[in-house]
DNA sequence: CTTGACCTTCCAGTAGATGGAACCACTATC
DNA sequence: GATAGTGGTTCCATCTACTGGAAGGTCAAG
């Protein structure tokens, strides 16, 4: 399968595939033309990276679960730490953005919106004494 | 006021502050030294800054947020447009972070953690029939 | 033989800083 | 006056995860 072949087929860019090598994630075979020759398991790979990068892992991350998932004697708790600390930074992540559209809603709701230059927004932004 | 001073007063790291100047943020005066010399009016505008993107605003949004805030004559209805604007990003990005928080921590959960090497994390990465 | 779709590499740019090197300025002390 | 320490300066590189584009090679069809 030729690069074009293989994104279609993993829904990932090409360029995004060819990146993904560049960085060691896939080492598709080479045909004698120079084009990337994918087997069916590199294939299975990029879907791999493509649905855990979905899921919001880090390539670092993904990196680490590819090397878990070919290892066949690997500990399932490996993985598991894996996800559970990036389920913790997404938590984190999701309690940042909450309390920021809390404050953030607070703002646009009470601001008028029209042609007046008065401004709750910018007023908060501009000193906020407290908090 | 030196660049440390309205970094500890603003709280913004020196090194942002001149990153800051360096976008046009910011224009501070320079002493004869060389230094960069700060008015009040910077450290509030900083201040601005510094609330600003913590409250997620991209440095663009600042940019618009900055010239609307030093114009006296501005209608409120441009800075609740940015800031709606902005809100719509965190909302959809927040409902990005639920969905997968939600796949994510059944994936944790239904994985045993041992020194076995089944893992359903791995196994759902792996291939993902529909959905 | 040419056209067009595909492939290749390489370089630059994105957002928003951050780290470090090399060097200059100021103050205090010995 | 030499020195140490703190703070300032610039510039260049690095981070994440790609993405865009230029310049050019390859292949099948007409």
């Amino acid at each position: 399968m030729n690069i074009g072949d293989v994104a279609r087929l993993s829904g990932l860019p090409a360029k995004t595939i060819r990146y993904y090598e560049d960085i060691g994630l896939i080492k598709p075979q080479r045909s004698a033309n120079g084009y990337r020759s994918f087997q069916t398991s590199d294939l299975h790979k990029l879907a791999f990276l493509g649905r855990a990068r979905a899921l919001g892992f880090s390539i670092e991350d993904c990196r680490q679960l590819m090397t878990l998932y070919e290892d066949q004697s690997r500990a399932s708790a490996d993985v598991k730490h894996i996800a559970r600390d990036h389920l913790k930074r997404i938590d984190a992540k999701l309690e940042e953005l909450q309390q920021m559209r809390v404050t953030l809603a607070a703002l646009v709701s009470s601001c008028a919106g029209d042609n007046r230059p008065d401004c709750p927004i910018l007023a908060d932004l501009a000193a906020k004494p407290e908090l």
